[in-house]
DNA sequence: GAGAGTATTTGGATCGTTCCAAAGAGAGGC
DNA sequence: GCCTCTCTTTGGAACGATCCAAATACTCTC
């Protein structure tokens, strides 16, 4: 492990302190903005902390005062757009509380998760944002960042029972509303025969997706046919890829509300390539609204779930709880938006 | 600023040491793998630290030998996807060779840039890979950094002569080479009067890229009009609202080289919004290769430029320069591929 | 069983900060 | 001039690791 890399000598308070014949607990005081320091001792310790250009040893701080002044973020996928403009969000808000971004990126694989974690845990963060990648076992993420590490949990969820012995606070997404929203949708506008595409069904958010779009036509009295749930890893090539399957049924479906957006690019990607054409002979939605949603061709029917602002929610939240350890674990649902594009049409009369 | 937070009592090396008979030194040297201590020895601390799930204070450790086991990563626009992927590749490189992350995203302004470097400065980085926000200033950066801590400039490039002075190395695309193949590639295609389109005249990347474009013009001894070089905010946005000042000169270029891909997408936007056909009527390049490149209509021809690997060979940089602190600075210069897809088509033959 | 040599282990100082209890410096009252 | 009170300042012990020189424990050899 060659981790490590020797540093210049840094300058210190004690070097401060000599400079301008004060104690290094004095200037201490200064660097803190204790009301306690005399105003011209104050004035003259500053000049000396800029003359001599000293850096403050924040680790140092943490180490005495067993505090932390960062948090870690582990993301699933940072290249994922969804999760950038979520880490985005996050980076700035606990920039602006003061708190430092140690971040990890996980592939989309438990093992490198617990890597990741185990590593970071190493550093003392003072609290853990975990966007768990898919397979991620609750019993394993406690006994690598230990039980007095606030946690977050965004998006997925863990076994339930754990989460709740350890407080652990959840933020996560309307699923079931949205694909609700996104189904009865597509019911007014004509639809019968709808599927829901995309996603692993061993994903929670999925189970939900999938939970609000069952809801949605139960209640205006539709049939779900079991092969109209259509699972595919969540990438556009995949999807692609999976497209046919819609058609294997007969009567095949008009309309599908998908896991996601990328699913749903990549489907009316692959529903070209079979010669249809989404937005015109097949309806489609998509969920999360991400950037290219808007400028598809055609432009995308989807949930907005401002993902930028989901990571500022997250880092308010868990700065909450560094403040207050031990109140009870909250769990928070943000809403989303139904945005309606182009994507959605109305079903083909046939005669 | 409350930034501080108090964290759960730690298990020490002193806990495993008191916890199996031995001194706090020896359960350090089992810690590092040192091949000093007796096997039946190191095996008991190693069952005591599992035991009393130890977790390393690394921040410790790092005060006490001086070294660094981070590295500063500040990009001028996390939710850029270019960037998002540079990111990737750069926390995966320093996760792989033990180092961690500390975030910093600017949000592309010069005054937050300097907060943030201050900031990560006090958290003691062992290197800081740093793309710069529009209008950032080489002897800014070097007051809040100082003149120890190496650093790595990607993309964008400051003052020559403070990063010569400091050893500051550099990753830079092949701006000049690729914007010249992309020129050449709609020069063979037949087009005459071309275009470039986008991005501020004082970025480096701009410049660079404005000047492989004119290089291939004159070296076809094509004229260069100097309304066909057209600045836009690197925003498709902005890029739509200027197509117009295309076919403001008349006769109107038949091609352009556009700064970037988010620029050429949003032009390719603008264009349809007046009537014109980008891949038909009128032919458009950009550069990067975003992932939406491959899938716009119709697809972009740009210039492959890697960002994850990108961020990976930022990361081995700025390692190697860990490694030898002394050796003179390196100025890497990433190549870049013409990717040919349906947006450069040949110019429409008027009789 | 003394002496030499190697293999392990160890106490105490140290990194740069903060905490704490106590000391010093002035001011005012009598 | 002494006492009290408030306002400032301060030395030295932490925090949790590592370094270092020196101590101790073993093995041989003769």
């Amino acid at each position: 492990m060659p981790k490590a890399t020797p540093v210049h000598r840094q300058i210190t308070l004690a070097d401060i302190a000599s400079g301008c014949g004060v104690s290094r607990a004095t200037v201490s005081l200064v660097l803190r903005g204790s009301p306690l320091v005399n105003k011209n001792t104050r004035a003259r310790v500053e000049a000396e902390l800029k003359r001599q250009g000293y850096v403050y040893n924040r680790a140092a701080a943490n180490l005495r005062r067993r505090t932390s002044s960062s948090i870690a973020l582990v993301i699933n996928e940072l290249g994922n757009p969804y999760f950038a403009e979520f880490a985005a969000g996050v980076d700035e808000a606990l920039g602006k509380a003061g708190f430092v971004t140690l971040l990890g990126s996980t592939g989309e694989s438990a093992v490198r998760e617990q890597a990741v974690l185990g590593s970071l845990m190493e550093h003392g963060p003072g609290g853990i944002i975990l966007s768990p990648a898919e397979g991620s076992d609750a019993r394993q993420v406690l006994t690598t960042v230990g039980p007095h590490v606030p946690l977050l949990l965004f998006n997925r969820e863990l076994d339930d029972e754990v989460t709740e012995i350890n407080h652990w606070d959840v933020l996560a997404l309307d699923n079931v509303h949205g694909a609700r929203l996104a189904t009865q949708h597509l019911i007014e506008l004509g639809h019968r025969r709808i599927a829901f595409f995309g996603g692993h069904r061993d994903s929670s958010s999925c189970r939900q997706r999938r939970e609000g779009y069952q809801q949605a036509m139960r209640d205006a009295g539709l049939p779900i046919e079991p092969r109209w749930l259509i699972e595919s890893s969540p990438t556009r090539l995949e999807a692609a890829r999976q497209a046919g399957a819609l058609f294997a049924v007969d009567p095949a479906p008009t309309a599908a509300v998908c896991y996601n957006d990328a699913v749903a690019l990549g489907l009316m990607l692959g529903l070209n390539q079979r010669g249809r054409h989404p937005g015109h002979d097949f309806a489609v939605t998509g969920f999360d609204d991400i950037a290219e949603a808007e400028v598809s061709v055609p432009p995308l029917t989807t949930l907005a779930t401002k993902p930028r602002e989901r990571g500022r929610q997250a880092a308010e939240l868990i700065i909450q709880r560094l403040h207050h350890p031990n109140t009870k674990a909250t769990r928070t649902i943000a809403p989303v938006q139904l945005v309606v594009r182009e994507s959605s049409c109305p079903p083909i009369v046939t005669p």
